[in-house]
This record gives C-alpha cells, sequence and structure tokens, in this order.
DNA sequence: AATGCACCCAACCGCCATACG
DNA sequence: CCGTATGGCGGTTGGGTGCAT
C-alpha cells in the first residue's frame, strides 16, 4: 500500500528495504565506534555471517550495515592484524589473504593438516554454535514447560558473550584486539570514538509529538531535522488518514 | 581539466520461510 | 493441500565520491 498511497514506482519490498535501511527514525547514524566494532567482531566469530542476528545486538544498526561495515573495514583491519576475517584464526602461512581468495583460506586453515589447537577451536565454535542452536530449538517447541525454565536465545547469546574466558579462541582474540589497539588503521577509515552522551530534545510539531514526547537520541533529531528539510509533515498526516480509511473500510 | 582507480554503501537479486485465501 | 503474496535474509552490484596522476 504504501508505494501505491505515495505515488512511488516501487514495489513494496523496495520500500519496505528503504525504510529499514534508511528511513527508519530510529536508526543510529555515523561511523561505528571501536567498541561496536569490536563487538562485531566478537559476535561474527561466533554467529558467522548471520548479520540480522549481529545486527540485533545493535540498537540503531541495520544488519545491510554492519555487513557492509565488516566487508569494507573491519576485515581490511582483522588482515592488518593478521587475523583471517572468515575463520577469526591467525594467519599463520605465507599465503596472504585477499577478497577474492577468502574462501581457499578457509579450506586451507579448516584442512586435516592443521595443527590440532586449531581443530579444537574449530570443534569449541560449532560445540558452542550448536548450544545456541539447540536453545533456540528448544525456545520454538511448543513445549510451554522449556519456555518457562530456558533463558531467551538473545539473553543466553548475550551470556556466552559476555563470558571472560569462553573460549581460548576469544582470548587469543582479546590479546590482538589489544596490541592492534595502538595500530593506526592504514585503510582511510577513521575510528571516531561517538560521544554516548544521550539527550532528551522535544519532538517535531507534528502528529507523531503525541506518541514520541521525549527522544533520548540525538540522531533521531537530526533525523526528524532533515525529513522536516524535505518532507512536509502533512505528506504523513495524510498518509496516516487515508490509512485509516481504509482500514476502517 | 581529464582520466583512472579504489572505496563506500544503498539498492538490488535470488532464495527460503511463513501467512493467507 | 496448493498457489500466491509477503517478509526476511545474505550475497552481490553499480553509481557516487574522493584522490592521485
Amino acid at each position: 500500500m504504501v508505494p501505491k498511497l505515495a505515488g512511488l514506482l516501487r514495489c513494496g519490498k523496495s520500500c519496505r528495504l528503504r525504510w529499514i535501511n534508511y528511513l527508519r527514525p530510529d536508526l543510529k547514524r555515523g561511523a561505528f565506534t571501536e567498541m561496536e566494532e569490536d563487538q562485531i567482531i566478537q559476535l561474527h566469530s561466533r554467529l558467522g555471517n548471520r548479520w540480522s542476528k549481529i545486527a540485533s545486538h545493535f540498537a540503531g544498526r541495520t544488519d545491510n550495515e554492519i555487513k557492509n561495515h565488516w566487508n569494507t573495514r573491519i576485515k581490511k583491519r582483522l588482515k592488518l592484524l593478521g587475523v583471517d576475517p572468515v575463520t577469526h584464526k591467525p594467519i599463520t602461512d605465507q599465503k596472504t589473504t585477499t577478497d577474492d581468495d577468502d574462501q581457499t583460506s578457509t579450506l586451507e586453515l579448516n584442512s586435516p593438516k592443521e595443527s590440532s589447537s586449531v581443530q579444537e577451536n574449530t570443534s569449541l565454535e560449532i560445540l558452542l554454535e550448536s548450544h545456541d542452536d539447540d536453545i533456540i530449538e528448544e525456545n520454538n517447541n511448543n513445549n510451554n514447560s522449556f519456555k518457562k525454565d530456558i533463558p531467551r536465545t538473545e539473553d543466553k547469546v548475550e551470556e556466552l558473550i559476555s563470558m571472560d574466558d569462553t573460549t581460548d579462541l576469544l582470548k587469543n582474540y582479546e590479546l590482538m584486539m589489544c596490541s592492534g589497539a595502538n595500530l593506526e588503521f592504514v585503510g582511510g577509515g577513521s575510528w571516531n570514538q561517538e560521544s554516548n552522551t544521550s539527550t532528551t530534545v522535544s519532538a517535531c510539531s507534528s502528529s507523531f509529538s503525541s506518541s514520541m514526547e521525549e527522544i533520548s537520541d540525538p540522531c533521531l533529531q537530526q533525523w526528524f531535522d532533515n525529513v522536516d528539510s524535505i518532507l512536509s509533515w502533512d505528506c504523513f498526516n495524510q498518509l496516516e488518514e487515508n490509512l485509516f480509511q481504509l482500514g476502517g473500510k
């Protein structure tokens, strides 16, 4: 209905994507903080390329944004630190990984020729992964007795991630991250440290204001400012009325 | 000023799962 | 049960941009 009512020559799917990845008012703008990047790396080491799951740990960040950031920045950062971005293991052989041979390096690292320590880590990762999947399975079951006793999947993942000594992999990783913290990223990216201070601003004077009296996020205000300069909120009010009428029919 | 190149990121594509009639 | 529409996801693309030559 959105493209139809808005007079857009777009499919609903395209509009949905535009909303989710760009227009949503709760989106966080600006560069990723170093803390966010580190958290992405840790989550990726556990979840792999499940960007939506990774994104669910970040308020105001989309899976697409995280995926892009991973592919353009973090991958390079890890390679500079000598870590394979696919396996999250140190690159031991002489071969340097590139965007084109990531898969090759993965296969090589996971080959039977690898050392036992690497194999242990791999097993551990699989174990943790299967553990998460087990929880998901259990939570998805209709058996309510399980639901009562077993923590939510997200909580469990958070718990696993916050554990200090979950795996040797992470220990090694933290060491590398610490040593890498002093390195200047030469990829041209700036690692801006964003202020986490939250300010309260009054919402715009549209109909939204009734339900959003206080917006405790500067980026939200920025969004309103930007949108205000482009669109009249009357358009949204009109849309709202049309939708209401359609819904009442 | 023109050109080539690398990088970034919004948008697209295809697949799968789910909802619905 | 089946066909269709829609939602969700990960992989990929291509246009815009900045920079070096």
